[in-house]
DNA sequence: TATTATCTGCGAATCGTTATCACTTAAGAT
DNA sequence: ATCTTAAGTGATAACGATTCGCAGATAATA
């Protein structure tokens, strides 16, 4: 898809404009999360782009997804269990369907969830900034080889 | 209220029904969990029984919200930054506004959310156990001292 | 090419949570 | 009432994901 190639740059043009400097380590890194749609996590970064960058620090891959969480560029999916996700594609808050079984997460098209943030500001009296949305299951694939 | 008092015991009778020992300790840990509307934390529940039982051990408070997430009675809402809540009250999934601020949490009701997961099963061909909603926001009284 | 602020890699530090282990105790049996 | 013992407790060590600190490297600008 051409659209992860205009992802791709608008990220490094954002961390240009902010005065970052565009090192190789940062461009592989961004590459992966423009690119990927599979929502890969820190470790699954460290270890593709380690293939071909054997000297690639996991400490680096963590720096440059706090920096690029900090310009808005990647939503982090953070579970309490530590096992982290990443969205480069789209980095505002959306629904997530989760398999508990191949950990596969997939994203939903969900109109009426402005309605419900409405709803939720109105009866609470809280100005609403953000919001997290995760179902859990089992997928498609995970239910047919049940054995 | 009289229905945490039978929260409580309703909590207790559960562990007993599975043959788990009723100590003093666990007394009071399901005591608050019971009767706290506000979604205490481990350090807070710690806190608040050390102060006339100053033997209590973290490791007591951790292993017993263990044991009863384990039989379905607490919720947990666990949160990436280790800043994890617990749930006595309403042991299922249900939404939740969080301050920001203040780290106040709220119970929301929303009907709307059944046909919203129902329309992700749908769509997505999930078979969807779980969920998880949370808002974050400005609560009304954190809006009014903003300085 | 020189300068310099930023970045990287490595390993140590951190922090919430869980595991270990010797000692205690609740609860059923005698 | 006392005994027995599986389960529970407290103190502390271990754990694992993430962050920090520092010395050396390097993009970006002049």
């Amino acid at each position: 898809m051409a659209d992860h190639k205009k992802r791709f740059e608008s990220i490094i043009q954002k961390l240009r404009d902010n005065g970052q400097k565009i090192t190789p380590q940062r461009l592989a890194i961004v590459k992966i999360l423009a690119k990927s749609e599979d929502h890969p996590s820190v470790e699954n970064i460290h270890a593709r782009i380690k293939k071909d960058f054997p000297t690639m620090s996991l400490a680096t891959v963590y720096r440059n997804i706090l920096l690029i969480k900090s310009i808005g560029e990647v939503l982090e999916l953070g579970f309490p269990d530590g096992s982290n996700r990443y969205d480069g594609n789209k980095p505002y808050p959306h629904p997530h369907v989760i398999c508990i079984k191949c950990k596969k997460v997939v994203d939903p098209e969900l109109d009426s969830l402005d309605d419900l943030k409405n709803e939720v500001a109105v009866e609470t009296n809280f100005k609403i900034l953000n919001h997290r949305l995760d179902f859990f299951g089992i997928c498609s694939n995970c239910m047919a080889e049940k054995v």
